[in-house]
RNA sequence: GCCCGGGUGGCGGAGUUGGUAGACGCGGUCGACUUAAAAUCGACUUCCCCGCAAGGGGAGCGCGAGUUCGAGUCUCGCCCCGGGCACCA
């Protein structure tokens, strides 16, 4: 047979799969049998540029994930698309002058060459773009659902303000105070801005992780970004005797310990309170001091606590006691009320401030043992604690307290038990130009009108100067945003902000189910029958933000009736990143490899096999070239004893083959190769093991020379037939060679349970537990056998020469330990 | 500070419910084939000691304890690296 030249094997079955469409699955109709309908799905690339090797890895796995279930009977779909609106490509575009709607379609061609020259099995059929209108016209469309639902609305907010990129930014999408993309300052801003009610789902987003299969650590990400915290409001009374000052505690057993009251500069009464006094000034000064510290300085810097008090008192409402009321920074204005009851003796926080200010410090639970610390401040961490200093709650236990005394405040109408939560609503207004435009009309008779469904989509205007300059670069098109009302038919504006990017990507995979859908996002049927993503792989960079944002939709469109299930993912899978030269393989970083050189000098199936080769899937690994080779010399040799093989006994590829003769342990090999893949690849994603389980059959094919010419050619036709999820390319051509058809036809092998085991087993034969020696005997020998064979072991015996052996343990089939004295 | 991962040869990594640590691959050394090289095939490749050898002994999975006949694996206390969150009341 001539040598192994992946090139040409590489376009001759990928010519066979395109003419056969052997990739396509098509929607169930009506009655099919639904139950093996499989949703393996990766995320999907951002095209701005073309696809590095931590690519190659996420839709290898996803396609050894879909051929694997194929050939285990599921009806598979597996789609592609491109995340194509965003800021990269915009500025990429303002740096080379090249239009992002050009540059983006470039990439995409690039893209989608090298995805088929990798030979997956891509449904090409289901293809998207989300930066096409027949895409982003559905996008607009379920905006405007949220929109009358409620779920998404404008108000004016301080906002993240990213200065270099010129545009807000949502919680998630600032890191440490900086832009995640751009890594500058954020600053904060007074804007109108679009926000989406994903708050209204906190609770759902939370309760429904228990129901998805994830990985433990994106479960924890979400659960903390979610940060719910159970508690109670409390109303304090201002000493005007009429304002009302709620605060958030989790704590409301330490009401009695509240010895000042502290708010947010950027509470809305803030100034007033001081407003006319002698403090007004200071207060005043403090307030946009803070507000001009950046993010960073605030978030990052010292935790040295500053603040002013502002000559103001609250009245507790739980023993009626003045407290001073201060302003410090330290309160956040964006959880709970934006005000607190401050509890020094029992948070390190407070304490800190009463420490910086002289302000007194009352302890009102004691710890039922352990140490109090210096005038009896100690931050509680245990539940078992006894109130003390607390009136007529004095002597309770801290959970008791709690309950008592949220009670008791509900009673009064001065408080009741409640929830808060770390998450805010989901700001998706941008001021760029390459995204999805928001389609409303701002009119000044009518406020904001809805665009018309039937006037979707509300296509992106082109303009040539897309440049930011903190306004959206389509106010420029004043063709397209001056627009009739239509309500009332008058002058209108058109909405010129985009929509953040998340948004186009938090329900692409719902479309992939129905993409030629003209008259709705999606069909619900076709949904239902499709969803839940039965397998999603991705990077774990996206465990808060996308995933997030896509279970929100998937739950908002659950509620508005466009979908029967409440959760997009049921398993999840994050693979680690790819590093090189020691850095996290990023464009950003300039350290991109590539999978094309790769393939031109080993081809396809070669850059597959070692791009899961690395490592554990879920965990980082290093990308070295050198290890590629490795791979390829693999497949040659496969190449090569097929070849000697055809040449041996001609084609045919036995069912099975009797275990007998020198080659009976090749048979049992293998038979446990074909389970040991299985699991692998089928349960615990152990993609590098599999490949390691393969390579030892080659090779014991190759120590086999004894063993009949069948043995041999059932071992070498089950290793193509098991590498064919990975190398599908060479295992077609060589599984044809030897007389097969349609490989990804053919059933995946069974092991046959009784060929698992071989006749003989080697134990392992310690004394005290030190490894003496080892001794074969029947696999069916009794303990009482193997006892005595391991004793007759001569390096056995000379180590027990002289004691008395007290206990004989054995593990079957493998070890034998005698103890001696 | 809190919450997750991780730490095993020269390197990437195996080691499934506690049971022969170092599978598989890379790299390296030696050998075969060859005029030669490449390719391929074979042997060796954790460290130290004894032995011409076959073989034997000891140490060893970040560090220190513990449980156990037996610990990379379980428990406790530390150290280091990576990630997430971080004044969230």
């Amino acid at each position: 047979m001539e040598r192994y030249d992946a090139a040409t094997v590489e376009a001759r079955w990928q010519a066979i799969w395109e003419r056969e469409r052997i990739f396509e699955t098509a929607n169930p109709a009506p009655g099919d049998d639904t139950s093996r309908l499989t949703y393996v799905l990766e995320m999907l690339p951002y095209p701005s540029g073309v696809l590095h090797m931590g690519h190659v890895k996420n839709y290898t796995m996803g396609d050894v994930v879909t051929l694997y279930r194929r050939r285990n009977g599921d009806r598979v779909m597996h789609p592609m698309g491109y995340d194509a609106f965003g800021l990269p490509a915009e500025n990429a575009a303002i740096r080379t002058g090249q239009h992002p709607a050009e540059s983006t379609r470039a990439n995409i061609a690039a893209i989608r060459a090298q995805m088929k020259r990798m030979g997956w099995s891509i449904d090409w059929t289901r293809e998207l773009s989300t930066s096409e209108p027949e895409y982003y016209r559905w996008t607009q469309w379920i905006f405007l659902r949220l929109y009358e639902a409620g779920l998404a609305y404008r108000k004016a907010a301080v906002v993240k303000w990213c200065p270099v990129d010129q545009t807000v930014l949502a919680n998630e999408q600032v890191i440490d105070g900086r832009c995640e993309r751009c890594k500058s300052e954020v600053e904060a801003r007074t804007l109108e801005q679009w926000f989406f009610r994903i708050t209204a789902y906190a609770d759902r987003l939370l309760d429904d992780l228990a129901g998805v299969t994830w990985p433990d650590r994106v479960v924890t990400m979400q659960r903390n970004w979610i940060g719910r915290s159970e508690g109670a409001e409390v109303v304090f009374r201002l000493d005007d005797g009429e304002t009302e000052l709620p605060v958030f505690t989790t704590r409301p057993d330490t009401l009695f310990g509240a010895t000042f009251f502290v708010m947010a500069p950027e509470h809305p009464l803030a100034l007033e309170l001081a407003r006319g006094s002698e403090h007004e000034r200071e207060v005043a000064d403090y307030v946009s001091h803070t507000a001009a510290k950046s993010e960073v300085e605030r978030a990052a810097g010292e935790k040295d606590k500053t603040g002013v008090f502002t000559g103001r008192y609250v009245v507790n409402p739980v023993n009626d006691e003045r407290i001073p009321v201060w302003i410090a920074d330290y309160v956040l204005m964006g959880y709970g009320t934006g005000a607190i009851m401050a509890v020094p003796a029992h948070d390190e926080r407070d304490l800190e401030f009463a420490r910086t200010f002289g302000l007194d410090v009352r302890p009102v639970v004691r710890p039922r043992e352990g140490k109090v610390v210096e005038d009896g401040a100690y931050v509680s961490r245990t539940a078992d604690e006894v109130l003390i200093n607390s009136g007529d709650f004095t002597g309770a236990a801290a959970p008791e307290g709690r309950r008592a005394i949220t009670e008791w405040l509900e009673r009064r109408g001065r408080g009741r038990a409640t929830v808060a939560y770390r998450l805010r609503d989901w700001l998706l207004s941008r001021q760029r130009y390459w995204g999805c435009p928001i389609p409303v009309v701002h009119c000044g008779a009518c406020g904001i009108v809805p665009v018309p469904d039937d006037q979707l989509p509300v296509l992106l205007p082109h303009v040539d100067d897309y440049a930011p300059r903190g306004r959206s670069p389509l106010a420029a098109a004043e063709d397209w945003v001056r627009v009739s009302c239509p309500g009332c038919g008058g002058e209108a504006q058109r909405e010129t902000d985009t929509m953040d990017t998340f948004v186009d990507s938090s329900w692409y995979y719902l479309r992939y189910a129905d993409p030629h859908n003209q008259r709705a996002p999606f069909d619900r049927e076709v949904v239902d029958a499709w969803l839940p993503v039965d397998q999603y792989i991705g990077g774990v960079e996206h465990a808060i933000l996308h995933l997030l944002y896509a279970r929100f939709f998937t739950k908002a469109l659950q509620d508005l009736g466009y979908v029967g299930f409440s959760e997009p993912f049921q398993n999840l899978f994050t693979q680690g990143m790819i590093y090189y030269q020691g850095a996290k393989m990023a464009k950003s970083k300039g350290n991109v490899i590539s999978p094309d050189e790769h393939v031109a000098e080993y081809g396809a199936d070669t850059v597959r096999l070692y791009s899961l080769f690395l490592g554990p899937p879920d965990q980082d690994a290093e990308w070295f070239d050198g290890g590629v080779a490795g791979s390829f010399r693999f497949l040659a040799r496969l190449w090569r004893l097929v070849g000697e093989s055809l040449q041996e006994m001609g084609v045919g590829i036995p069912p099975a083959v009797a275990a007998d003769g020198p080659g009976a342990e090749l048979v049992r090999n293998t038979h446990r190769t074909i389970a040991r893949v299985s699991n692998d690849i089928g349960r615990r994603f152990a993609f590098n093991t599999a490949e390691s389980a393969l390579h030892e059959l080659v090779g014991a094919v190759m120590d086999s020379p004894d063993a009949t010419p069948q043995q041999r050619r059932f071992a070498l036709a089950t290793a193509v037939s098991l590498i064919q999820p990975y190398a599908p390319h060479i295992a077609c051509e060589l599984w044809e060679r030897m007389g097969g058809e349609r490989l990804w036809d053919e059933p995946w092998p069974a092991a046959d349970s009784a060929m698992l085991g071989s006749a003989t087993v080697t134990y392992a034969v310690q004394v005290n537990g030190k490894l003496r020696g080892e001794v074969e005997v029947a696999s069916d020998a009794d303990e009482t056998t193997v006892v005595a064979a391991a004793r007759g072991v001569t390096n056995v015996a000379v180590h027990l020469d002289g004691t008395t052996v007290v206990k004989e343990i054995v593990v079957p089939g493998r070890l034998v330990n005698l103890v001696v004295r």
